[in-house]
DNA sequence: ATACTATATGAGTATATAATCACATAGTAA
DNA sequence: TTACTATGTGATTATATACTCATATAGTAT
């Protein structure tokens, strides 16, 4: 690569997107930003194995995208920056194009 | 999960954030928004085989973030909606705040 | 102390992804 | 036509990811 400098930032860049680019993450996500949830409560939510919701967890954490705290026996999960939400427009936005190009694949038949 | 029907829209939206979701992809986007470009200058400043790139490119066509056209020989790759930079800033606001937290953990040290 | 609950993690398996090489195709130029 | 170049794709391998089950840990309650 050219710019190799750029190297690390894409690396950090690219775990942030992985970390959202998952049908159970996103859900997590559009869950949480209506308030902290646990772990519990997040597995019954999504309809998965609290263990598989615990590392999809996890990963959000390792991403930045989450913070956690203890409250007793559970575990209170929480979005970290308001700054995440912003992804779904991003996305929806690439999704209007898709469909306004398809409208317009169609429009020519 | 409870609410299901929301889960075809997580789906395409994971898709997306997939799409972008990788170091190679990300340096591919970044050059692209300088303008359009074939594969052959696109794996020359990536670094990595054309096979490859090719792939890398493929993928995102099918996420709707870029779009092609031949020219000749040579298939041109371009970004297809602005929108596509704005993950750009979104990812740069979960690593800012990363990084503050880094900060923080240190001065209580 | 025991019993219980919430969460995390190790091990195993299945699937997905990334990368490389070889080859096929499509267009160009002589 | 042949020779050349750019791109895409099949086959393969290596690695990463997702999921499940069983077990360990930590906190609560009796």
């Amino acid at each position: 690569m050219s710019d190799s400098k750029k190297r690390p930032l894409f690396e950090k860049q690219a775990q942030v997107a992985q970390a959202i680019g998952h049908p159970l993450r996103l859900a997590i996500i559009d869950f949480l930003k209506d308030g902290p949830q646990c772990v519990c409560d997040i597995a019954e939510y999504i309809g998965s194995e609290r263990s598989n919701v615990s590392r999809h967890l996890s990963l959000m954490v390792a991403a930045g995208i989450l913070g956690h705290h203890k409250k007793g026996l559970q575990v209170i999960y929480e979005l970290k920056c308001p700054c995440i939400l912003d992804f779904f427009s991003c996305m929806s936005g690439v999704l209007k194009q898709r469909v306004k190009d398809d409208k317009e694949i169609l429009e020519v038949l």
